[in-house]
RNA sequence: GCCCGAGUAGCUCAGUGGUAGAGCGGCUCUCUCGUAAAGAGCAGGUCGUGGGUUCAAUUCCCACCUUGGGCUCCA
């Protein structure tokens, strides 16, 4: 074969094709799974159509579904089918954008009359993508020019912004001054970068998930859009997976389990976004309370109590009038002045730091408070405890030397990290956010010494971060951290912030060793974040089954006929007295019934006695999650259920 | 706040233009049982709230409240 054209491909090995060859064609050189599953390739780095002709001497891969490149460009193709097959049943519809997302895709549509889709058009739309990719529809990439383009989406105003560069979409708009569109048919083509599966009989592994509304360049000022979601997977067993996985998430829904296990509840009564206790949910979270201030205790903090209202001065001299006024709840007109219901605790805190006079030898000064705080949410936002109105933060404020930032921030993050490791987090993603040059007071000195600090805090732990730049907010640079969940989810609940703006608000200073007053540096340090959201995610990372030393009820004794009730009743003395948290259930409905009520309250260990027992001081041991365990001394099961209590054992003992 | 859904017994849900039903749960009685559902009976609902249409509304329409999924926002 005379060849003139050469690529190398990953391996450093050399291809000799013929003139003009395309992707596609080195697929078909190469054979087997390459010829039949090739999506794209890409040649010195970019992502060029499988039809589109290779460079002489490029290095070329090619891009199958199965990696992260390969998915995209599947679900990026899937969105453009969902394009054609909306644009297709909706006459007068216009499109805007349709991206690949995590898990999927999406694209946004304005239907003419303020036509809306449901839930039902889905399945219409459904089968019309269906019956696109039955036809293998081929993705056909022109070039075009301004004019061109400006007729062939006349009717697409949307389309025209992107183009004027008004509108920024990833997928498509103008690159390198080259206009491409991809055209599947005589009636459809679309604005786009590219590049695209070959045809659209690649695609298939996909489900429309949800339509949704969604403002036009995310503004909320502009035209709502339909935008539909939808998944899309490379295999027919990835989607399977994926909408199990949802499913899976569904039923561990905090919201689900907190009313089944009867924790707390959110009764219309008292309004959106607040959250009543109910004593399970109170028992847990009180567990929750106290191992927070026990840690606290030990760890050289300071009490405070703050009310939960305050004078707009302090909100004025604070500022949150002036930056958070539309989330805090209105103004309480007194005679004595105007109130508001406090959204943060730190005013509060730093008016306790400015009592008196301070020196530099009460830094650093911890100051530390489970502090219930209220914020306006707008309706649309709520969501279970994750988002609330009334909630309470377990909030403290470090006044310290700026010499001292350092080695503070150093020993906050142990102590942060192994709060959360108690709870059951072992794994953790760190995020630096630094200055936004846009939007910061303070001065520059200060703002590298102190991103310096938390990023060297970072590194004396040899923990790994990324660096979100420009990300804090204007008042000082911070570390976020998150938590991921028993399923893989990322949550992200402590943060350590550095705050040059209220110190100098609330004109905070202490004497230093030379005689002057100097500046402190306010850090302020949320654990959990929000209690109630913690709850949350607790819940939902153990499923409802709460490790043992924070379950509301650690044993249940049942008595295998009425007459061992004496016997049960004995054994939770005992237990109390040993600090479990115990109760009796007592022979009224069959054993059976008793232990499968108790299995679904999640219950760590069920103790059965009978007889045997009875006689011989011992019970039945009914594991949550382990198998039953007969004759066990009711002294060796105190052994093992306080043992498991005191090292707060997140995984039953078994 | 905006878009699309939902709201019927404590919970999960069925149902209808002629003022309501199941399962689980609760209570009572019977059963006394060795590891995930014994049996019977009873109680329990202004069908989210307020308007409207209609001879008649839980059902249709409107508004509001609460709630789910998104968008926006998130100190």
């Amino acid at each position: 074969m005379i060849s003139d054209l050469v690529i190398i491909l990953p391996d450093g090995s050399e291809r000799h094709l013929a003139p003009k060859s395309t992707g596609a064609d080195l697929a078909a050189d190469i054979g087997g799974r390459a010829a039949r599953e090739a999506l794209i390739a890409v040649a010195d780095g970019i992502q060029i159509d499988l039809n589109t002709a290779l460079p002489n001497n490029s290095q070329v891969s090619l891009i199958f579904p199965n990696s992260d490149e390969g998915i995209e460009v599947l679900r990026h193709s899937t969105a453009h089918v969902l394009a054609q097959a909306v644009l297709s049943l909706y006459p007068g519809a216009t499109f805007s954008i349709g991206p690949p997302i995590q898990d999927g895709f999406y694209y946004d549509f304005d239907l003419p009359g303020d036509q809306t889709f449901n839930d039902d058009d889905l399945a219409t739309i459904e089968s019309k993508m269906r019956e696109i990719v039955g036809r293998k529809q081929p993705f056909i990439r022109s070039e075009v020019d301004r004019a061109a383009a400006n007729e062939l989406f006349a009717n697409h105003p949307y389309k025209l912004e992107i183009l004027d560069g008004e509108a920024d979409d990833p997928m498509s708009g103008p690159e390198g001054g080259v206009i491409t569109t991809y055209r599947n048919t005589d009636d459809f083509v679309d604005l786009c970068r590219g590049p695209h599966v070959p045809d659209t009989g690649y695609l298939g592994h996909f489900k429309l998930m949800r339509v949704a509304g969604a403002y036009w360049r995310g503004d909320e000022k502009r035209q709502m859009l339909q935008r539909i979601y939808g998944t899309a997977w490379s295999s027919k067993k990835e989607l399977k997976q994926h909408l199990e996985r949802l499913e899976e998430a569904a039923k561990r829904d905090h919201r689900k389990l907190a009313t089944e296990l009867d924790l707390l509840s959110f009764p219309t009564e008292l309004g959106g976004g607040l959250a009543v206790w109910h004593p399970k949910g109170a028992a847990i979270r009180k567990i929750m309370e106290d191992y927070s201030r026990q840690r606290h205790e030990e760890g050289g903090y300071e009490f405070v109590y703050t009310p939960h209202l305050a004078n707009e001065r302090l909100f004025q001299t604070s500022g949150h009038l002036d930056f958070y006024a539309d989330g805090m709840y209105p103004a309480m007109e007194m005679d004595n002045g105007t109130y508001y219901p406090k959204p943060m605790n730190c005013p509060m805190h730093c008016l306790i730091f400015g009592h008196g006079q301070r020196s530099y030898k009460e830094l650093p000064l911890r100051l530390f408070e489970l502090g219930t705080v209220y914020r306006y949410e707008r309706s649309g936002t709520l969501h279970g405890l994750m988002r609330i109105r009334g909630f309470t933060q377990d909030d403290s404020h470090l006044y310290v030397a700026s010499e001292q930032l350092l080695d503070e921030i150093t020993s906050l993050l142990d102590f942060v990290l192994s709060v959360l490791r108690a709870f059951g987090f072992e794994d953790f993603t760190f995020n630096l956010s630094t200055k936004d040059p846009e939007k910061y007071v303070g001065d520059d000195a200060i703002w590298d010494k102190s991103t310096e600090a938390l990023r060297e805090a970072l590194d004396r732990h040899g923990l790994e971060y990324a660096i979100k730049d420009a990300d804090a907010a204007f008042y000082g640079p911070k570390i976020d951290i998150d938590v991921k969940d028993a399923i893989g989810r990322s949550w992200q609940l402590s943060t350590i912030q550095c705050d040059f703006n209220l110190p100098e608000r609330f004109d905070l200073t202490y004497v230093g060793q030379d005689g002057e007053r100097h500046r402190p540096i306010m850090l302020h340090r949320a654990l959990f974040g929000s209690i109630e959201r913690f709850f949350g995610v607790l819940l939902e990372h153990y499923n409802g089954a709460f490790p043992t030393w924070l379950s509301p009820t650690q044993v249940q004794v049942l008595g295998v006929r009425a007459d061992h009730d004496d016997y049960a009743a004995s054994v939770v003395t005992q237990l109390k007295a040993n600090g479990v948290r115990s109760e009796v259930i007592e022979a009224d409905d069959p054993l059976g019934a008793r232990i499968r009520k108790g299995k679904l309250e999640k219950i760590p260990y069920i103790l059965v006695v009978g007889d045997d027992d009875v006689a011989n001081s011992t019970a039945g041991v009914n594991p949550r999650g382990g198998s039953v365990e007969r004759d066990i001394t009711i002294d060796s099961f105190i052994e093992r259920i306080t043992t498991e209590i005191n090292n707060k054992v997140t995984a039953p003992v078994t």
